[in-house]
DNA sequence: CTAAACCCTGCACTGGACTCCATAGCAAGC
DNA sequence: GCTTGCTATGGAGTCCAGTGCAGGGTTTAG
């Protein structure tokens, strides 16, 4: 399978899947007697893999680790636990991303309501967001809070 | 409010925070008699939405677009369809990421299970994710597949 | 024989989002 | 008055993740 058709299946634009495996998040691919990349099934298999974890937040950095780990052969519990790791951390973005939702949908919930106020005064981390849901949801400068 | 504790509170750096102004991203904050930045709640409470939604992967360039909206004034409807345009973009984001976390908890399940062989053969953008998940998640050239 | 449509390489460049730097003002403590 | 620690500024530099480009090769079609 030539890069083309891989582009064209993943997604990745031929510069890119260069790039990847130059870098190494990908392995070399196999050449035929012209030089041309001949990828294989099973390159293409890691490479839908490579598109989903990055299409899940991770970094070229985080894919090369994952990569590297990966093809230092039979390593099995490395690699799972590389996925397990992953999987953590899908699921504390996941976590985090249903919290600004939450947050938003709040936001949209009470865009009416201006007659929430907050008060000035103290403010700590553990507070802004609690005094963020009580508040009007305007610039500063638009009303006066003295 | 100084930009210190601002910074502390919301964990913008104090370059960021100068760097969101010059853009755009946060309204222009009032000075004191020296020219420091004074933040007021209503502008820390900008900034922490400012800061989820920035979490929530959306870019500087969007985020000087709604401020610009709210600086605008009385223009609920657009920014109530920005934030729910926004609500939509986070329930989509999560999907992907949980098919992308099943995927991946589906591979730790079946890690071991070495007998699952995937034929090479025709193989479209449809079938990719069916075929990875017959796939032995080796680097190609582990075992040669011919 | 030539053109089209692929492919290869190294390297320079871009765009986004900061981040750092040199220089300088103000305020408090010694 | 001097040092320390905050603040300010414009502009340059950095890092990431690609993207583009010049220069060149092979195969197929006309």
């Amino acid at each position: 399978m030539n890069r083309k058709e891989v582009s064209e299946i993943i997604g990745f634009s031929a510069d890119t899947l260069r790039y990847y495996e130059r870098v190494g998040v990908i392995p070399p691919i196999k050449r035929d007697k012209n030089g041309y990349r001949d990828y294989r099934p099973n390159d293409l298999n890691w490479i839908f893999l490579t598109k989903c974890l990055k299409d899940a937040g991770l970094s070229i950095e985080a894919l090369i680790e994952f990569s590297k780990l990966n093809q230092k052969g039979e390593n099995e519990p490395a690699q799972k636990a590389i996925l397990q790791d992953q999987l953590e951390v899908l699921d504390q973005k996941m976590a985090e991303t249903k919290r600004t939702r939450d947050l938003l949908q709040h936001k949209i919930d009470t865009f009416e309501d201006h007659t929430a106020k907050f008060k000035s005064g103290e403010m700590d981390a553990d507070h802004v967001e609690e005094l963020w849901k009580m508040s009007e949801f305007k610039t500063p400068d638009q009303k006066s809070s003295h």
